[in-house]
DNA sequence: GTTTAACCCTGCACGC
DNA sequence: TGCGTGCAGGGTTAAA
């Protein structure tokens, strides 16, 4: 599942290979990645003839700023994507390279290439909005701080921590929150600080505050160094189709029975909130 | 304010 | 072997 990390490789991946690119055709194989749009011409309507000039991101959603059009009642307008659990961006150099199932939104630039959106499970979505629209989209405007780009002093994120009566976990995961993190970054942060997945959140000592606020830097910035995690079950790959690397250096997450890397007692299984979370039951409390 | 459950969709494991 | 059923998986939202 893509979580911050990923959508920052994939973001950095873009910068280099869609800006300046302009849209020159769209096709769209199904509604429901477009569904915020009302049919597939409004949505391509939106995007030919633009340019693309920048490429940022918003928590789990990346915002392509594109170049006003030609005629002079265009605004200035973004396409927004969001990879769901299972969407790719791929790049493809040439249009005869060959479908892969589950292709939603197929994007051909002028300058030539391809930008292609693969997504089986559907959950991913794509839409154009003006700019001045963009903030009033309601995912996007209630999303909690940035933990890579926002560097918020920990005594504010302790004070973020004690106004709620949360467990941490729950608390990490709230997108309203903090913005980016998954399941699988959760239980990394949390191994990392020492901290247990059910820790209310108003009960942390201000050292523990600092660890928990310095793991998340630490286990984000070395997870998108590593270029994201690929697992067996979930697939994630960059614009190029190369999986991340993260998982081989992750500490607890889908290791259950293997020893802890400080404690080598084996490392658990927890059912929490309708999913699974892993854990050290030595060294975090 | 916080927690739980359901929904979205596909692929896969399992049992018959 | 083939088919049908049930469920995992993450984010979001509605309901409790």
């Amino acid at each position: 599942m893509p979580e911050l990390p990923e959508v920052e490789v994939i973001r950095r991946d873009l910068e280099k290979e869609v800006v300046g690119r302009k849209v020159a055709d769209v096709e769209v194989f199904r509604m429901r990645t477009i569904r915020r749009h009302p049919n597939k011409a409004h949505f391509k309507n939106a995007l030919v003839g633009r340019k693309i000039s920048s490429v940022g991101r918003r928590g789990k959603y990346l915002i392509l700023k594109l170049d006003k059009g030609s005629s002079k009642s265009d605004k200035a307008s973004v396409l927004v994507i969001h990879l769901g659990m299972s969407g790719r961006l791929l790049r493809e150099k040439s249009k005869k390279a060959p479908t892969l199932p589950h292709t939603q939104v197929v994007i051909v630039f002028t300058q030539g290439g391809q930008l292609r959106f693969v997504d089986p499970r559907q959950f991913g979505e794509m839409f154009v909005t003006s700019v001045d629209e963009l903030d009033g989209i309601e995912e996007l405007a209630h999303l909690g701080f940035d933990p890579l780009e926002d560097n918020i002093p920990w005594t504010e994120f302790g004070r973020l921590l004690t106004q709620r009566k949360t467990k941490l976990k729950a608390l990490l995961m709230d997108q309203q929150f903090v913005s980016g993190i998954g399941n699988i970054y959760s239980d990394e942060i949390l191994f990392e600080a020492g901290l247990r997945y059910d820790r209310r959140s108003d009960t942390l000592s201000s050292q523990e505050i600092r660890r928990l606020a310095r793991a998340m830097q630490e286990v984000l910035q070395e997870a998108v160094k590593q270029r994201g995690s690929t697992l067996e079950d979930e697939q994630f790959v960059d614009v190029y189709g190369e999986p991340g690397n993260f998982q081989s250096v992750a500490q607890v997450y889908q290791r259950a029975g293997q020893p802890c890397s400080r404690c080598r007692t084996p490392i658990e299984r927890a059912r929490f909130q309708g999913r699974h979370t892993w854990y050290c039951p030595q060294c975090q409390s």
